[in-house]
DNA sequence: ATAAAAATATGTTAAAAAACATACAAATGT
DNA sequence: ACATTTGTATGTTTTTTAACATATTTTTAT
């Protein structure tokens, strides 16, 4: 029944696709499928991560929980993508909880054998490297911008961000995600108030178009030029 | 005459302790030392990492530039340590400057020898993960407390972080490292003004005494108190 | 030794964003 | 179908912090 491991462990495009055959059924043999529903948790700030989850189907926001328990959006996960490897590689308990906002199937792959794979195939270490170094280097850029920019171009970075990471809908504008105004907030440093308010500035510009949770990008330059100036 | 160089591949407490003689006299043959000035950039955001630099001797701060040219430090580097390593093994420019704030010793170690050693010993690769791993997270809180916390609560995780990466002085109390009060705004996301007010705050109620760029930490539970609060 | 520049200190004002309050709409459960 | 909860919207007040102004001290360069 774990099909859906089996699919991202043979996908052309994700970062197993350095390895051999034999490999690659090692793998899938210790390899279990887990079904979620949005909402669900994943796992939370202060779990011992048990293996390598990758996500095959469904969006997942990566979260901390900060002074008073305001939450702030660290990462956002879509297929195929791996969520939780920071805290299994660096041999740390969770740092940060992670939440499905769609119905999601996620394969998890048993530390030991991502382990045996690792320390004889050097290709894989180096695409982990590769990873988390960027990840690294997005995290570090985004504590100058959370910091530094103002409520607008803070919103209309994670907007931009949102459109990159999900992509957008056959309409060529609407961002393929569909987030509460708590999590956009959540996701740009502010309060819901001024999630809120901001976008309906941003569709009141007509540089956005708001319908419920769909946001569609009118104005892609001045979004952009919004999000620089900061 | 890059003796330095040496004594750090040869150091028990480096990354390089996993090395068998053979490589390490391989790293020694392909790394070169320079010398630093306090005050002197050692790459600049947007150039091309040509090798990973160790800082042997001396302290480091790495920033990004941000909105209007506002500092931030992302980072403090001290020996032995590595600096620049995230764009070198992201394949990337750098995405942040890196400064001498004390006379320093650097030894690089040529890239292509580097990956030769890591194609062969996963061990190596392992550190390195580990090493990215612990650093993200590491941003990632960083991300949350500068966003989150006010200034005071910013101010006191700054001045814990430095006391916990370079230690005390022989008094048990004074912060072994001299910051300007500029570098110390931009290391806690504050206008120098703000800085300067704060720590003369935090000496008049005896949490810390100043003498010039000496910090010394009178009160430790109770700055810790005012970290985690926010 | 002295001028110039840089760093430190502190008071005042202005801007940004959070907090708070309230209303309304939409989704959910019974 | 209705009540309850959750999410969205918007106006007002308060807090926080940046910006600005101006001394004073320290460092640096000549």
């Amino acid at each position: 029944m774990n099909i859906e491991c089996h699919n991202i462990i043979d996908n052309q495009m994700s970062v197993f696709s350095v390895l051999n055959q034999e490999e690659k059924e090692l793998l899938k043999k210790n390899s279990t499928c887990t079904y979620y529903k949005k909402n669900d948790i994943i796992y939370k700030e202060g779990d011992k991560p048990s293996g390598l989850i990758c996500l095959s189907k469904g969006k997942v926001k990566i979260f901390k929980e900060g002074v008073g328990g305001r939450e702030q959006i660290v990462r956002m996960a879509k297929p195929v993508g791996f969520i939780g490897y920071r805290a299994l590689f660096a041999e740390q308990n969770y740092l940060a909880s992670a939440e499905a906002i769609e119905d999601c199937v996620i394969c998890t792959i048993e530390k030991e054998t991502l382990y045996k794979i690792l320390s004889t195939n050097s290709e894989l270490s180096f695409s982990i490297i590769r990873s988390l170094a960027s990840e690294l280097g997005f995290s570090n850029n985004r504590t100058v911008t959370l910091t530094q920019k103002h409520i607008r171009g803070r919103l209309a970075e994670s907007l931009l961000f949102l459109k990159d990471t999900y992509g957008i809908e056959d309409d060529e504008a609407t961002i393929k995600v569909y987030l509460s105004r708590e999590d956009i907030a959540n996701l740009s440093n502010m309060t819901t108030s001024n999630a809120i308010r901001t976008l309906s500035t941003f569709a009141s510009e007509k540089i956005i178009a708001l319908d419920g949770r769909k946001i569609k990008i009118l104005d892609l330059k001045g979004l952009e030029r919004i999000s620089e100036l900061g």
